[in-house]
DNA sequence: AGGCACTTGTGAACGGGTGCACAAAGTTGA
DNA sequence: TCAACTTTGTGCACCCGTTCACAAGTGCCT
């Protein structure tokens, strides 16, 4: 139980907690599951599975006692500690992040914020003067940053997190649209702005199909339980 | 094979896409399923496994013939035709959205964008004026708008959203730290700066109190490495 | 023409995640 | 105290996705 959290359950923690903290602001003092599942967007039952990760929090008849089981999650993901957080690259999406209030208010410091560009360097942003790229290594090492933001352009992006990598880095968000190479000691999330719109549009286009697909002959559709991939008969 | 690519591949098709046009900018003709898992970051046997889903695109003894592939792959992406996508919330975020180069390069429209501030409706970002937030009917009906970005405040983000729904918005990319209710004839997608975070975080934690235990014996996991937040005891 | 080297496409085994359904555990009210 | 009610925690069956391993197909060289 306490042994290795599921990778999916991790990636709904965060989830969860925005939803506790929203509740808490509300003056709620305990949530059954079917609620908190509700606000967060999933089933209950998979909400109790990933909570019975964690440990037993919960007291049957009741439900989850919201600020207990916020810190139980904030220990777990690790945000009773401050992560020192450098961004690289501070054009519009830098400047996003820097100014984006939901990295403090999580535990998170932003230890500094560097560009390559000496037309950006020495400006002021969200508090913060940039400083230059060469920077990288001291502000590492100096500040004990643990975890690296990449947000420059494509081919400056490897460069940079091999710098970060080097400089002790061992985690690294990745805004950059590449493919970022690192050994396997270090964690790697990307995020990424076009992929997401070319998987809507892809929807998108099936739900279209779809609509044109409405009057014909209803046979074939009646199939498909799934809600059906609608692509009914289409030969290319 | 015709029938239904699964999620997963869907997701993973940019990514391929990515790796295809940069390969085809460098000259490449064809390529291996070895050498393009490796530039997408993943492994071949699921790379091959993905591309068949979309037919038999490979030749064997030789590959995949790269601009042959990139035609395939947006077209099942439904990169082929133009959608047209309004972005709501022009702050830092937005700023960063409006002049995001991977949109148009994409075949993504960038039809308007809208803001509730009368201090940023004026503005020239990216190349358009910002117009209130109150034409977002009209812009939607007028522009034939397929997809809404929502990069409000969390406050605002559930009204757009319904408002992008009832003008006929079927997709949306949220950006907002909440969780879109939406008929489930609407697809959203997430994404949350702040959760990748603290995924990242999680695992910097993990990996820390990996690097402590190597030297100590096994059993002592127990001990909080956390700095005293005080509740150390708190049986249940 | 025939063998060799290479690469795709896929059947099959495997593993992890999801959802159902229910027993266990706690609360409320009489 | 006891019975009715609520809600958690979890065993189990199922499904989707991943990975392995290899047969089948293609080009090249002799």
């Amino acid at each position: 139980m306490r042994q290795g959290i599921p990778d999916a359950t991790v990636a709904r923690l965060p989830v969860y907690l925005r939803a506790l903290t929203t509740l808490a602001e509300d003056g709620t003092a305990t949530v059954s599951s079917e609620e908190l599942a509700a606000a967060a967007g999933v089933g209950s039952a998979k909400l109790r599975k990933d909570l019975s990760h964690l440990g037993s929090y919960g007291t049957r008849g009741v439900g989850y006692e919201v600020e207990y089981l916020v810190y139980q999650i904030s220990r777990e993901l690790g945000l009773t500690q401050d992560w020192r957080v450098v961004i690289v690259g501070v054009g519009n999406l830098g400047h996003a992040l820097a100014n984006y209030g939901g990295f403090v208010s999580r535990g998170f410091t932003v230890a500094a914020l560097l560009d390559a560009d000496d037309r950006i360097v020495g400006e002021t942003v969200g508090g913060l003067v940039v400083r230059p790229v060469d920077d990288l290594e001291e502000v590492v090492a100096d500040q004990g940053v643990h975890i690296g933001v990449v947000a420059t352009p494509a081919p400056a992006a490897q460069d940079v997190c091999d710098r970060l990598v080097a400089a002790g880095v061992t985690s690294v968000l990745n805004f950059a649209p590449v493919v970022l190479l690192v050994p396997d000691t270090v964690m790697v999330r990307k995020v990424d702005l076009s992929t997401e719109l070319q998987i809507l549009a892809f929807h998108e286009q099936r739900q279209v199909a779809n609509r044109l697909s409405v009057d014909v002959p209803a046979r074939v559709v009646a199939l498909e339980p799934d809600g059906g991939t609608g692509r009914a008969g289409v030969s290319p």
